[in-house]
DNA sequence: CGACACATTGACCAGACTCAAAGCTAGTGG
DNA sequence: CCACTAGCTTTGAGTCTGGTCAATGTGTCG
């Protein structure tokens, strides 16, 4: 825990921020200036729960986290998947209460920053302002770019598309390359992200080695053939809206 | 058509925007001198499609809209069903770049707003920004309850769970009451929403109707046990972020 | 070496899909 | 005012994708 402005904390935005946007210097330096507190928190751990009234938002810096709800049953629902640069609780800016709960998947590093701050920010930097928007109308097709998936793919078509977004999504933050990117998470945390069983999940990653489409060994995800991957999913990468477009 | 400003038009935007967030005055004038174009367009027309990049944005006046997303073998996925007074694609103002379709359902009278006026009402009125922003983020939570549905509630808890946001959405508008409220859409597209077979969709219904749970005909839903359609659904209102909550 | 979490497998089951055929019902035109 | 139509709803029979339950492998870490 730290309340120092940390430089890497910072630096972790403002390339997320760059990667969807292009970015003034006026506002990297705002941002460089916003005050933080950093967290290192387990694997595993909530950072907010659903029905909660947060009073700041949490920037991942290192590490991944999800968005989640939980049914009855034990069921549970994940709803997005976060990677360092991402403020998976910016619209608690505004709305006030939490729908969903946001957890850490990995061992993680996270810098809270006051709702306050933030809206100073904003309020002095309309262009960044705009910014904060646009990442948060991503975000939303994102969600809706999953209910395509969940509603009309095959489980086979629908991992398929989650691996072509997630590949893109850690490129456009220097977090993968070469057709290999981080996946530190459990065929049980898929399952939840899909909407299917830990042991269908198991079947599909099979038959998707079968074909030599992927490698999936010590939470490292090797695509070993992309065009195919976006061939069986139709991916069409518009909805993550990049800056720079390496689609390969 | 039409270039004049008209009251019923930004009557109904100043309503929508009040079901979700308090106005100023000043931010209703601001919203009435809005310059708009309206149209009325007949059933099942395309608004805005996928790929297009927009220079307005479009405000429903009266029917119903949805967006929704092709793929290939004819399949489609409804992502989301407006009314009176949303305004579905803003976010195309800071997303260039359309990822989904935009449609009526029925015959609708629709408003064009350019892009120009509403980036110069939100610099002008950081208020409204704020609260067009909050819509948005609002459509985002609704996206992750549709999600939560999809991945995690059977087919008859889904479509449970769809009646009750849609009373509440229209109710807040005052387009609904009394448990009874417009469903103008077909089986077909209710289950082009919820991922489903017109078919299913139909066996479901008629199970609801035996549980003396819903009447559903010529267009109008009656919600005949609105608490056990909560229970069933295990529906919480928050991710609605209605401002007057009138949850029966 | 044990323990624990995670991955894999097999056998069986069920919710939802497919295909195809009838029924309705609200408009339309004669 | 009735017959016709087109689009929607309903029904039945058979299929299949993905679920369930339970056991067995396979790391990895202390």
């Amino acid at each position: 825990m730290s309340s120092a402005p940390d430089n890497h904390a910072m630096n972790c935005l403002i390339r997320k921020l760059e990667s969807i946007a292009p970015l003034s210097d006026r506002s990297r330096q705002a941002i460089e200036s916003l005050p933080v507190r950093i967290h290192k928190l387990d694997a595993r751990r909530d950072i907010v729960r659903d029905g909660d009234k947060p009073t700041h938002c949490c920037l991942i810096i290192d590490g991944w986290a999800c968005r989640y709800k939980l049914l009855s049953q034990g069921k549970r629902q994940i709803l997005s998947f976060h990677i360092p640069g991402d403020i998976p609780d910016l619209q608690s800016l505004h709305t006030h209460t939490m729908d969903h709960s946001l957890g850490t998947m990995t061992e993680a590093t996270v810098a809270f920053i006051p709702h306050e701050n933030l809206r100073e920010l904003t309020a002095r930097h309309p262009g960044l302002a705009a910014i904060f928007w646009r990442d948060t109308l991503i975000d939303a097709g994102i969600f809706r770019a999953w209910l395509v998936s969940m509603g009309r793919r095959s489980a086979f078509e629908h991992v398929a598309h989650l691996f072509c977004e997630l590949y893109l999504k850690l490129q456009a933050v220097g977090l993968a390359g070469n057709y290999r990117c981080p996946l530190p998470i459990t065929q049980a945390d898929l399952a939840d992200a899909l909407g299917l069983t830990p042991v269908h999940i198991n079947r599909v990653l099979q038959e998707m080695r079968g074909k030599t489409l992927i490698t999936l060994r010590s939470s490292t995800l090797v695509i070993e053939a992309w065009s195919e991957l976006l061939r069986v999913s139709e991916f069409d990468p518009t909805y993550l809206h990049l800056e720079k477009r390496a689609t390969g």
